[in-house]
DNA sequence: CAGCGTACTGCACGATCGGTCAGGACCGGC
DNA sequence: GCCGGTCCTGACCGATCGTGCAGTACGCTG
């Protein structure tokens, strides 16, 4: 799973409280307070370790969107193979992975919009919807895939709140994978 | 269509524009100047007309509740009748005309929870995730029926934001009722 | 005309917002 | 022992937050 611990410098779990209240609350939701207070520091101390508040965002968001960068690299060359369905589990890695910031990116998203890394994620992911996914116009397509990988962040987001009991994230794994192959890959509807 | 026009004393703009502005910003990131404003009205009016914030989200939130309620009972009611292609088709047009309010329960019900109107909203939808889809267990069920709720209210707010040209409501809609038919209500993949 | 209810407003409040700044505590190297 | 750098802090700023309140314009009924 490549290098875990990338450089940031120590400032991982300010980086974790932020994208959680970011997902929670939305980006003008969330106070730099809140963040601070969850990560046990002082609400200046978060404005020396990032320049603002939209530098906080940006510095939360940008590991997923560098990974999703080489997740649609990786499709790229991989093209046309029917090995796609290894790459559909590759990406429900990649979901479960960055759960919190694909949250903030499909849900808030809209709200963000001029925000680079908001623009660069939204770009990455219509990219993909475009590669991805069954024959048709590709507004269709854009559609499916649209409705899976939001159900999808929805899902990894809620599954807890929603279950009776506690579901294991092995098992929200292989469903997901089940449910977005199914989906995105094209199985007509008989009749 | 039953009743348009519910009672809701003249204050409807400022409802809508509640709605625009909590599904795209969430409760804590709309602000009741910018929600006056946008109804074309002073921050004093908007609390002369509702107690407080929380009661203009109740108010806003109010009617794609009660009318989720009836879609409840009317699932009850034909229970394992095969119409369930019909039932489908009406839960669509209900996403399509209370798509911001769904975007609302969906996509900030989580940081909501507590407030009434989403509780009962949640259980609404619990329920239905429960009533509707595929044999499973009820947790693989209601994961089923969370990516299909979740991803149709994306499409609905995000349909245009994504397309290349702007999407027609009836095409999203032929397309989502085809979507989910095949997805909630069970066509197994093959192999 | 007087009186009342409805719709709406400006002003003021305490709290909190994002952000600036001067300084304190702790560090290794000179 | 002093210095520079890193990490962190409290005090403070102007703006905006949700909310309370007094007041005003308007239309109805008597």
């Amino acid at each position: 799973m490549q290098d875990r611990t990338r450089d940031l410098g120590g400032s991982a779990p300010l980086l974790e409280s932020a994208l959680r209240q970011f997902a929670a609350v939305g980006f003008e939701g969330a106070s730099l307070q809140r963040i601070a207070a969850d990560a046990g520091l002082s609400k200046s101390s978060v404005l020396y370790h990032f320049a603002s508040k939209e530098a906080l965002l940006d510095a939360a968001l940008r590991p997923a969107v560098e990974d999703l960068t080489e997740l649609v690299e990786d499709l790229v060359a991989l093209s046309d193979d029917p090995s796609r369905h290894v790459f559909l589990a590759r990406f429900v890695d990649y979901l479960f992975e960055h759960r919190l910031a694909i949250a903030v990116i499909i849900n808030h998203g809209q709200a963000l919009a001029g925000h680079a890394v908001i623009d660069e994620a939204d770009a990455l992911v219509r990219d993909l919807a475009f590669r991805i996914g069954p024959p048709g116009g590709k507004d269709r397509r854009s559609l499916r895939f649209g409705v899976a990988l939001s159900g999808a962040a929805f899902v990894l987001i809620a599954a807890d709140r929603w279950a009776t009991d506690h579901v294991p994230d092995e098992e929200v794994r292989a469903e997901l994978v089940d449910v977005l192959g199914e989906f995105v890959l094209g199985v007509q509807q008989p009749a």
